[in-house]
RNA sequence: UGGGGCGUAGCCAAGCGGUAAGGCAUCGGGUUUUGAUCCCGUGUACCGCAGGUUCGAAUCCUGCCGCCCCAGCCA
């Protein structure tokens, strides 16, 4: 950074209480429920929490939130260290588990019994919420509310001891059953649950409610900003009660800021997981997927998550981000470092007559157009190419700049040709083109200056690799899948395309994983899952920004706009 | 209808009583062997609305409106 203005207002309350010595060093935590894959949302919180210590010297823990066994996995906590890991953040040795605390959290639990802090209620759990009272009518008291102090202790300790069935007991804390705030009318600390927990196994068959193990795990990290989204506002009187009431040595303070919500995806846990377990996606990686291990496979470089999430911001206002500001991100930073390549993805075949036939020239490309120091390419150029059908046009309007019958366009880093004939089948499709080219344009040989609108790419099809490219679109067509009734009838039936695509030969050796672009096209990398030598896979990054195309989208509106609305304006 | 939040241009977002930054998008234009990149330029924002305080208000006060969250033994 530049200067040290902070940039959200939770930056300004760290670097506050930095100044002020309330703190020397800032303590931060993402504490994931491993039951799922991390997704965009989630990007922007592992970015705030390792961001403000890594800009202040302080330190963040990887803490799984692991206190409801049966709905987490191991699965998911390998996959969020990859995540995180991906990412560009180190916790160091500072990854945790809610369960690494049980014993404490437990301890914490018996000292607010045997300070009549907290009872145990045997209501069954339809009791229990109909004892809650509503929105606006308080609750009332359970009947079990008054027990003694030595009851609770010696129910609290069979429960512990498994003398219960899951929902038979549980233990609350005792604050107000007319409180205004839902969260504190004598909420659930402790339930039975005769579960096998991932890391604990059958240690245990009671576990802490989230908003107690949370609290006490904040506390004994010596966590100083606890940094939630805004749904936990009003969790914090309770978050603060825990700690009133105990005094634990270190006061964690918690601030919430609103989610980060991304255009046309969906981010909820259970409907993401119905995407794959209805196999409408591939799996939690599926390009498509909001998932980071999908924004991962499609190719989004982590640097251009980051850069995302920096610019979103940090504030409490719901925000609902457009699609094209994270694909400006990806753009920006793969704009400079991929290397350009040739594909073409609807191969129409060009043939070039006056090209001697059986010759093979060797063109020289750059890998980058504006960084010499990326070095170049050779490219083989022969009498028989492939050019993409978008680029030819029978009728063309006067603004394309790209081949028409008669009309003269560029070969990229070639020659210049001109198209003499058009070849249909039956139906009246071009099935090819009849082509000169102009021996005297051979790309940077200086022979001649000659100028032509029009520069399209190409690829020579004796030398051409075949290819499957996927190109992916927006997963939905509602800008807010979150809201539709049943996001299934708001898919986005063209989310994936699949093209057979001819390749130059250099993108034979490509790495998977690493990001090329398609020049004229858009972002592409070899799929790190399903490519095999024998069929060589590449996903669809982003495309490239494309003023023609906007132009084209213009000309039809307003043709339609002519057509169909007489009456409006 | 109880409680907690939030409202600055199409989407984000600075602003912290002294007269509305910036990014993305849009729209023009220039360069270009990617209709890319790059470079210039482009916004009458009634600062949700209405009052009030003040020499002066997006910033302070009051009232109203709109949107979001909360009634799991989920997190």
């Amino acid at each position: 950074m530049t200067d040290d203005t902070p940039r959200d207002f939770i930056r300004q309350i760290i670097h506050d209480d930095l100044e002020s010595g309330k703190h020397d060093q800032i303590v931060t935590r993402f504490p994931p429920e491993p039951n799922g894959y991390l997704h965009v949302g989630h990007v922007m919180s592992i970015c705030l929490n390792f961001g403000v210590t890594e800009e202040t010297g302080g330190q963040t823990y990887l803490r799984f939130d692991d206190t409801n066994p049966g709905k987490e996995d191991v699965e998911y906590v390998q996959a969020i260290e990859e995540d995180v890991r991906w990412l560009g953040f180190d916790w160091g040795q500072r990854l945790t588990h809610a369960s690494d605390y049980f014993e404490r959290i437990y301890a914490a639990a018996e000292q607010l019994v045997e300070r009549g802090l907290a009872y145990v209620d045997s209501l069954s759990a339809e009791e229990i919420r109909e004892y809650r009272g509503t929105l606006t009518e308080p609750g009332k008291n359970s009947p079990y509310r008054e027990r003694s102090v030595e009851e609770n202790l010696d129910l609290l300790r069979r429960m512990r001891a498994g003398e219960f069935a899951d929902g038979e007991q549980v233990l609350r804390a005792k604050i107000d059953m007319a409180s205004p705030n839902i969260n504190l009318r004598d909420p659930a600390l402790y339930r039975v649950r005769h579960v096998a927990h991932q890391a604990t196994g059958d240690q245990w068959c009671i576990y802490p409610m989230y908003d107690f193990a949370h609290t006490m795990s904040d506390a004994f990290e010596g966590i100083t900003h606890s940094l939630c989204t805004l749904e936990f506002e009003d969790h914090r009187p309770l978050y603060n009660w825990f700690l009133d009431q105990l005094q634990p040595q270190h006061r964690p303070r918690q601030i919430e800021f609103s989610r980060l919500n991304l255009a046309y995806t969906l981010t909820s846990k259970r409907k993401l997981n119905a995407l794959v377990a209805e196999n409408i996606v591939s799996g939690w990686n599926d390009p498509r997927m909001p998932t980071i291990a999908g924004m991962r496979r499609r190719g989004y470089p982590a640097s251009a998550l980051r850069d995302f999430v920096t610019r979103a911001g940090v504030t409490k206002k719901d925000k609902l981000i457009e699609m094209g500001m994270l694909e400006n991100s990806v753009r920006e930073s793969l704009g400079d470092t991929a290397m350009r390549r040739m594909a073409v993805l609807r191969p129409l075949k060009v043939i070039l007559s006056n090209y001697p036939e059986g010759q093979v020239e060797m063109m020289t490309a750059m890998n980058h157009p504006n960084d010499p120091d990326m070095g170049t390419r050779d490219v083989p150029f022969t009498r028989e190419l492939w050019i993409e059908q978008d680029d030819f046009m029978e009728e063309a309007p006067r603004k394309f700049f790209r081949l028409k019958p008669g009309g003269e366009v560029r070969l990229r880093s070639a020659y210049i040709i001109q198209c003499d004939e058009v070849i249909k089948d039956e139906q009246g499709n071009v099935v090819e083109l009849h082509c000169s080219y102009d021996p005297d344009t051979r790309s940077g040989t200086g022979s001649s200056d000659r100028k032509v609108k029009g520069t399209i790419h190409w690829v020579s099809a004796a030398q051409a690799v075949d290819a499957e490219v996927r190109l992916y679109d927006r997963l939905f067509t509602a800008v807010n899948p979150n809201k539709a009734d049943d996001f299934r009838t708001v898919l986005n039936p063209d989310s994936l395309v699949t093209a057979n695509a001819k390749l130059e030969p250099a993108l034979a050796e490509l790495a998977p994983g690493t990001p090329v672009q398609f020049e004229r096209l858009g972002y592409f990398c070899v799929d790190t899952q399903d490519d095999a030598a024998s069929a060589r896979v590449f996903n669809r990054i982003v495309t490239l920004r494309d003023s023609w195309a906007k132009l084209e989208r213009q000309a039809l509106e307003s043709e339609n706009q002519a057509g169909t609305s007489p009456s409006r304006k």
